[in-house]
DNA sequence: CTCCCAATTGCAAATAATTAACATTTAGTA
DNA sequence: TACTAAATGTTAATTATTTGCAATTGGGAG
């Protein structure tokens, strides 16, 4: 039962193509983050181009179906613009990620937005980087 | 007159080298962040493989000299490790960057640091995007 | 002070991630 | 149904970074 798209593609102006909804089909409900070599090896049956993956990973993006992380990966990962925002914790031993939200970062993140010297502040990330508890047993 | 770091190396182990010494006065004390490419034509007189470059900023990272930032520009940036902890905000537009520090955000973080299901958080990287006023202003 | 060796560097080539150019196809409207 | 801009496929190029290996060198042992 995964969520339906394409109100929100016409909504952006984006045709609403069988290889848009096959891509965006493969982001889980919950969040996870995947990169385009994911989506790529779980589209390989339908034969789709990576290069189109790429583009529209960066559509989406655009548009505000995706957000795109920094997950010190080597490659960019993207998630679902859910309805919570929050951030991730990622173990650099296995790459296991995990999400968490506060209402006080984000509370000092608008304050500090305003007293920067930018006019507009549009974004921003936040991860934290360490070693989960299967990783730390090893 | 720029910071001694023989100290500092021999402590790491690492070795003493005119290469190294000539990578590290390269990094402004501003902490303005830097990448390989910069370091590269800023030595180019001194010949210095970019190879080289890469090398050593990923051992100087490695002993806490250099911090290794997520500035979405395509390439790492690395500034040195000072004393004051602090972020970065950067313009989408130029690249340019500003520095902040946030006690409440520090704070934050080590709360939920401690609540997480992570043993060890290592560290944390958190940068704010937008269009600074300059670039507002075209 | 000299020798030695692991660490460092240079060089060439390989990888990995992403983007560009351009021809072909197709969604969605007229 | 026909048309057109947008989307896709294909191939090749680019950019950032890493790897393997041979040559060099910093800095301690003797």
């Amino acid at each position: 039962m995964s969520k339906d798209f394409s109100h929100i593609l016409k909504a952006k102006g984006l045709k609403n193509t069988p290889t848009r909804k096959a891509i965006l089909d493969v982001f889980p409900e919950d969040c996870k983050p995947i990169n385009a070599e994911y989506i790529f090896v779980k589209l390989k049956k339908q034969n789709i181009n990576l290069v189109t993956i790429y583009r529209n990973l960066d559509s989406f993006e655009q548009a505000g179906i995706l957000k795109r992380l920094n997950l010190n990966k080597g490659s960019a990962y993207y998630e679902l613009v859910g309805d919570h925002h929050h951030h991730h914790i990622v173990c650099t031993s296995c790459g296991m990620t995990e999400e968490f939200g506060a209402h006080d970062i984000e509370n000092a993140i608008n304050r500090i937005s305003k007293s920067s010297s930018f006019n507009t502040i549009k974004t921003h990330s936040l991860e934290l980087f360490g070693i989960c508890k299967k990783c730390t047993l090893k």
